[in-house]
RNA sequence: GUCACCAUCGUCUAUCCGGUUAGGACAGCGGCCUCUCAAGCCGCCAAGACGAGUUCAAAUCUCGUUGGUGACGCCA
């Protein structure tokens, strides 16, 4: 089998999306489970819409999602004499022609159709009018009179279209910039493509395509059209189906391999397997077992997903990527080896790095701006919590070493001897450390605080008991 | 309107060329564990859109219906 070239092909008019960072990945991987090459080529003919910063932004998502591509970035807008030395070709072999309908005129022809119950489209006026440049102000294909074009799409399978349903589409525009299906052709053919996972949304260009294709005399790439993936209620994702760009999810505290695997998992399966390294997948990618279904996106199976990767990361990689989301809500610079103890306290209790670091709030603040829930409060700083707060302030105040071992024993030697149940006197003992009921086992807890800290929850707990 | 694509639990999916108590995962519910919350473990709930046909046998093949999505630009 000769190499595998495959390529993620965005328009720079917006952020990197969850649709197009799936069609990324799938390409990614075809290319890495052949050992191929997967390129980058921005699309930004469109030069109303298009912006560098979008670019930048869609370049930055996809090393944040760790798709490297090989070789240059290709640029649309740098390739406009290349689109039209083949766009000459096609003239010089009469398989195009030039025309000089108004963009009025053909809407009018559209108009005509529609009320027919036709499929609105050019109805051929300049095909045999031999205008030349000067005459013209767009280039048109000349579509062959009869036949069907037919693919074997490699989620899909067959697809046949009739060439009546499609009209002699325009490839220059009078501006003299190529039209997407011309420049989209002769990309894939000059990077030497072999693959083209994208969007079932171009499902119906694929057969003008194919078409060009065919009037160049060009060999004719595999395609793989995934379907859309859907909102929650089935609609088309969009801003109000919660759909977010991937940049926003990187805000969020997501990894990205967990974005990976469950983009991935969405469209695509292995068996019964839902968690994949990177490997894995690179490993059993082959462009099949693709679901020809539309799927719906489901974030709470992504922070599923995103908790799992969490909890196997090693804990001081996990500490430094949290690092950040700690300074970004106020807890200040903290030093990795202290937010290492924090993430194995905590990591099993949140499903992202924002959560996470939220979660250290109460162990990182002082006593003094602990913030309590007046529910837990209430409930469990009484009369009954001050006793207990204060005796076992007294044993901590002298307990030696100060760790987890032995706070452990301590507390325990505490409910022993009082002949109580750990269950009686933890509630006031981790209202008074957390603010709440909640967080990881106390010693674990009073290690981390420390000696002096510890003491100064207990002495505010005891202050705010309510008899 | 025309054309194309799609159709299994609420969601993601498995069930390779017809024969299964239709399997797994997320969510939900219940239990165990337990100092809270989680995590983990165990269990429960839950599906072949509808109608015909082919066949000894259909979720699986065929046709139709319905529903969803997409396309019909000198946008990409």
């Amino acid at each position: 089998m000769s190499e595998v070239i495959t390529r993620f092909a965005p328009s720079p008019t917006g952020h990197l999306h969850l649709g197009g960072a799936r069609t990324a990945i799938f390409n990614w991987l075809l290319a890495r489970h052949f050992g191929g090459k997967f390129c980058l080529r921005i699309e930004d003919t469109d030069l109303l819409r298009s912006k560098q910063e979008y670019t930048d932004s869609i370049l930055a998502s996809m090393r944040w999602l760790g798709l490297d591509w090989d070789g240059d970035l290709i640029y649309q807008t740098k390739r406009t004499d290349l689109y039209n030395s083949y766009v000459d070709k096609l003239l010089a072999t009469n398989h195009a022609y030039w025309c000089s309908c108004t963009a009025e005129e053909v809407e009018a022809m559209r108009e005509k159709a529609r009320a027919t119950g036709q499929k609105p489209r050019y109805d051929g006026h300049c095909r045999d009018l031999g205008l030349g440049p000067g005459e013209g102000r767009c280039v048109r294909l000349r579509l062959p009179d009869s036949g069907r074009v037919s693919f074997t799409d490699l989620v899909k399978g067959p697809i046949a279209i009739d060439v009546q349903e499609l009209d002699d589409f325009v490839i220059r525009r009078a501006d003299g910039m190529p039209t997407y299906n011309m420049a989209v052709v002769v990309d894939d053919h000059e990077m030497g493509l072999t693959h083209i996972i994208r969007g079932d949304d171009h499902i119906s260009n694929t057969p003008k395509q194919i078409l060009l294709y065919q009037a160049l005399g060009l060999e004719i790439p595999k395609f793989g059209h995934v379907p859309m993936i859907l909102g929650k209620d089935k609609q088309k994702l969009s801003k109000r189906h919660g759909a977010k760009a991937v940049i926003e999810y990187e805000k969020d505290g997501l990894l990205p391999e967990a974005l990976v695997n469950y983009l991935a998992r969405l469209g695509w399966s292995h068996g019964d397997q839902e968690l994949f390294t990177i490997d894995e997948l690179i490993k059993y990618f082959d462009g099949t077992s693709l679901n020809p279904s539309q799927a719906c996106f489901d974030d709470v199976k992504l922070a599923w997903c995103n908790a799992h990767v969490m909890r196997g990361l090693p804990l001081d990689a996990l500490a430094a990527k949290v690092q950040p989301f700690v300074e970004n809500i106020g807890l200040g610079v903290q030093p990795i080896e202290r937010l290492i103890p924090l993430c194995q306290m905590f990591r099993e209790r949140t499903s992202d790095l924002l959560g996470l670091a939220q979660s250290f709030r109460p162990l990182l603040v002082a006593a003094s701006d602990l913030s309590f829930i007046d529910k837990d409060k209430n409930k469990h700083l009484t009369a009954v919590g001050r006793t207990h707060l204060t005796k076992i302030r007294d044993i901590l105040s002298s307990l030696e070493p100060f760790e987890p071992e032995a706070i452990n024993q301590a507390l325990n030697d505490y409910v022993a001897t009082n002949n109580l149940k750990f269950k009686e006197v933890a509630p006031p003992v981790r209202t008074a450390l957390m603010g709440f009921m909640g967080g990881s086992h106390l010693h674990e807890i009073m290690a981390f605080l420390g000696r002096a800290e510890t003491l100064a929850r207990f002495d505010l707990a005891i202050s705010l008991c309510q008899d």
